[in-house]
RNA sequence: GCGAGGAUGGCGGAAUUGGCAGACGCACUAGCUUGAGGUGCUAGCGAGUAACAUCGUGGGGGUUCAAGUCCCCCUCCUCGCACCA
């Protein structure tokens, strides 16, 4: 009998589940290894290809550290709550609950037959009583430390959802999801206060092994800058307009002073006359969106008519509002320095202020000059060089004996907007009175389970369609004794997912949200894999999270992550047919290609009719653009552990993969290749047996076992996976059938292939069948004696080229390695008429013989 | 504009960190096998030549006995951020 897939590969997974084989149990002395998955968000469509890339890669790592003797925790669950769940209740009036329940039913389906090695009994769902049970309690904690807080600020609120969201969730000025226009509105919110966590959540990534990009998107999302704050006296007013800036060594050049539209002192400072200009401004700025504000680069702005007082010259310089400077940003003012502010300087021409050359080296009439020089018309700092930073240290202690700066650290990152108007999320555990947070919720009151709702629909004045659940709203609270109203807003997406890793260690457990003893053994994750494009949400929120968990006890580590790789995504051939204008930008879903070369195919319409002409490109898989790979679908044919090797295998974990059949073809062609070295004939005679193996099989063995478990070390699956084709190439050729090598193959091939790999382990191998299978089998280490030969061929160079390549023995001196190049007619040639002036061999490496 | 990462055959990608460029696959070509169920085996496959010579890792310079790898300049691509003071 061939290999079938389908028969082995059901078995074995019944097997591994009836004996809880990788059920994690705390073993103290035992090193653990914590491997997390991104959890995945239960969409109606069920999983597509993508989800196995990053999962196959964490599971690979976990059955490897099994077998090297780790007590390997891999979990799994579902971040249930969201927006689609929401929209398909509006949409089909069927409620969250109910649809996301089955959504998950087909997950855990789907996840179970791609053979995962995870612990089941630790499944969670964010939306489950039971989990955010302990998210509301998370964020009683947040409360009474002042973290979470009810805040006024700007949010982008977008009319067509009729919710507020985050700065993440939108993109280019639109909603991420559905593309609906967003804008700006000041509105009273629950917030987190990430930002007092910045200089800890900068420092922290400093310890953990992340990607440089993700590190660095973090970076440039807290935007730390060191500066300082500087007082501007309003003339003729009590009122001081305090600015932040980068550069106090510029201040003699600050010529005017701009408040961003919405900064509070606007309205006090502004004269009579300009009164009405300002307001106008003001509106104007309101109605535009963060989009509009965007797409212009052109500065616009109004005089308020105030004059303010720079500190340094003592001159009066007048006071502007413009909507380049923001108002979230600092302290929504700004000195202008048009002399070496590009900005400031574009902003001055247009309004004809005037420019002021403070610092040496450039031409402020032409443009702006913000390279370092040294300081000039800046009374007694003339003359101060401003490379090194001497310069902005000595203006700043000035105006700060003056009473006049402070030297201060100002962070971009803005507070995290914790709430949406929406229903399918985690209840906020409070009671108000009016719009005045009473109190929050003792353990004891958790849960605070959403109610059933009949309306799922926004409310469109932007409370959530809690506010229709009447009979649970107001309470009478027993604490208090007054008549009290819940929250009716509910937690963003990416509270739950905040915190679910340190579940995972505890998932049972309904006295606290996680153990210490849990935690303490299992924390930190020491592999996280997952999505780029996580990069400054779910994975900054989550580091904040723990942070504070740590702050207060909760937990042992201040960072979550030890190591977090990213895995690419999968992207599948899209067709283009031309439109009106003749070019190429018309999705279409072909019914069938006909024929395809480079850039462009022929490709038959649905509903049939003559090939017309494509482009095609590859983009991520997704329903509508009809490229979407099912792995059931997959797993049909050509089974689980052809499609898992075939996901290592196509490119290194980072990269995007590009779906290829044809691909995943050979690698099921490959397993059956493989199965051939371990049974032959219809009958699956068992081809292995109690014979030595010969020198030449156990080179390619040890080969095998150090090449491949160095590259898992290193996550790089498609090397290991390549040295593994060369491997059984060699092994059967050499018709290897000896139970030394073809054992420890099988358990080379476990990690990639484990339905496959049992088989072979057990029927073909003959080890006897164990409840946690080949998994445990302690990993083959490789026998140095295999990896070297006798001999080396190293490459022969005259005068620096390649030449040819000679077989040495490992030991060959100097002379010995001479003597055998020349002795080489092609080497000869090159060296003839000539005479050898120098040898550079090194052993083992190259032979260059320099020659005049 | 700023930040990060890239550029190697028709394609995906290898290359103990300076030492035989193109491992392993796909696609393609040829031969054998098979001749109902996504076959199996063998060989070839950077360009160029009849064969050598030769030329080849985005372009240009450099360091070195030796550069895909190190340094300088440039071009292009991808991803973040983007009027952040």
């Amino acid at each position: 009998m061939p290999y079938r897939p389908s028969e082995i590969e059901p078995r074995w997974q019944d097997h591994w589940e009836k004996h809880d084989s990788y059920v994690a149990r705390i073993q103290h002395g035992q090193p653990k290894f914590y491997a997390l998955d991104m959890f995945p968000y239960p969409s109606g469509k069920g999983l597509h290809v993508g989800h196995p890339a990053g999962y196959t890669a964490s599971d690979v790592v976990c059955r490897y550290k099994r077998a090297r003797g780790f007590n390997v925790l891999h979990p799994i669950g579902y971040d249930a709550f969201g927006l689609p769940a929401e929209q398909r209740a509006i949409e089909e009036g069927i409620a969250p609950q109910i649809s996301t329940a089955e959504s998950i039913e087909t997950f855990r389906r789907q996840l179970k037959r791609l053979g995962y090695s995870y612990d089941w009994s630790r499944e969670i769902s964010t939306a489950d009583p039971a989990y955010y049970k302990w998210t509301q309690w998370i964020f009683t904690r947040l409360y009474a430390r002042g973290v979470a807080y009810v805040g006024e600020g700007f949010v982008n609120w977008c009319a067509a959802l009729g919710t507020v969201l985050a700065n993440d969730e939108v993109i280019d000025g639109k909603s991420e999801r559905g593309g609906h226009p967003v804008e700006r509105k000041r509105m009273s919110q629950w917030m987190m206060r990430i930002s007092a966590y910045a200089d800890r959540l900068l420092a922290g990534l400093d310890t953990i092994d992340w990607p440089d990009a993700t590190k660095a998107a973090q970076r440039e999302w807290i935007g730390r800058s060191e500066g300082a704050f500087v007082d501007f006296a309003v003339d003729g007013s009590a009122e001081t307009i305090t600015v932040f800036t980068t550069r106090p060594d510029t201040l003699f050049g600050a010529t005017y002073l701009v408040l961003a539209p919405e900064h509070a002192l606007v309205d006090a400072v502004t004269t009579a006359a300009q009164r009405e200009a300002v307001a106008a401004y003001q509106k104007r700025s309101a109605a535009r969106s963060e989009r509009d504000r965007q797409a212009s680069k052109e500065k616009t702005g109004v005089d308020t008519g105030a004059r303010a007082i720079n500190p340094a010259t003592g001159e009066a310089v007048p006071v502007w509002i413009a909507d380049y400077v923001i108002a979230g940003y600092g302290t929504g003012a700004i000195m202008a320095v048009p002399g070496h502010d590009e900005r400031d300087w574009e902003f001055a021409r247009a309004m004809a202020l005037p420019i002021k050359e403070v610092i040496s080296g450039g031409d402020v009439t032409k443009a702006a000059w913000s390279g370092e020089g040294a300081m000039v018309n800046s009374g007694r700092f003339d003359g101060t060089a401003t490379a090194g930073g001497e310069a902005i240290r000595a203006v700043t202690a000035w105006l700060a004996e003056k009473g006049a700066a402070r030297a201060t650290v100002n962070f971009k990152i803005r507070d995290w907007t914790f709430a949406r108007q929406r229903y399918w999320g985690e209840p906020i555990p409070v009671l108000k009175e009016g719009d005045a947070v009473v109190r929050a919720l003792t353990p004891d009151e958790l849960p605070l389970e959403l109610p059933p709702v009949a309306d799922y629909a926004p409310t469109g004045t932007g409370e959530s369609p809690l506010s229709r659940a009447v009979n649970w709203l107001d309470v009478d609270d027993p604490v208090t004794g007054r008549r009290l109203r819940r929250e009716v807003d509910t937690m963003p997406g990416s509270a739950g997912s905040s915190w679910y890793f340190l579940r995972y260690c505890d998932p049972h457990n309904d006295q606290e949200f996680c153990s210490r003893e849990a935690s303490d053994y299992w924390m930190p994750v020491d592999l996280y894999v997952g999505g780029a494009e996580h990069r400054v949400g779910h994975l900054l929120y989550s580091r904040m999270w723990q942070k504070a968990l740590h702050e207060e006890g909760f937990v042992r580590d201040a960072e979550p992550f030890a190591k977090l790789r990213h895995q690419g995504m999968v992207l599948a051939k899209t067709y283009y047919t031309a439109g009106e204008s003749g070019k190429f930008n018309h999705l279409t879903i072909p019914e069938r290609v006909v024929k395809e070369d480079e850039k462009t195919a022929q490709i038959v319409a649905p509903g049939g009719g003559e090939p017309v002409a494509a482009e095609f490109r590859w983009e991520k898989m997704s329903k509508r653009k009809g490229n979407v790979v099912n792995p059931d679908d997959i797993i049909d044919v050509y089974g689980v552990d052809a499609l898992r090797v075939y996901l290592c295998f196509l490119t290194p974990l980072e990269s995007d993969k590009p779906w290829q059949t044809s691909q995943l073809e050979a690698q099921h062609d490959w397993l059956k290749r493989v199965w051939r070295l371990y049974f032959e004939g219809d009958e699956d005679t068992q081809r292995v047996a109690d014979v030595a193996p010969t020198a030449e099989e156990s080179k390619v063995l040890h080969r095998a076992i150090d090449k491949v478990t160095r590259d898992i070390e290193a996550m790089s699956l498609n090397t290991a996976i390549s040295a593994l084709h060369v491997a059984t190439r060699d092994l059967a050729r050499l018709g290897a059938r000896s139970r030394e090598v073809l054992g420890p193959l099988a358990q080379l091939m476990a990690p990639f292939a484990p339905h496959l790999a049992e088989t072979l382990w057990t029927r073909g191998a003959g080890h006897e069948v164990t409840p946690g299978g080949v998994a445990y089998a302690p990993w083959p280490v490789a026998d140095a004696k295999w990896l070297v030969d006798d001999t080396v061929t190293i490459g022969v160079q005259v005068n620096g080229k390649t030449v040819t390549t000679v077989e040495l023995a490992l030991d060959a001196d100097e002379a010995t390695a001479v003597a055998a190049a020349q002795a080489i007619d092609a080497v000869a040639r090159q060296l003839a008429g000539k005479t050898i002036a120098k040898v550079i061999y090194k052993s083992g490496k190259i032979l260059n013989l320099i020659a005049k």
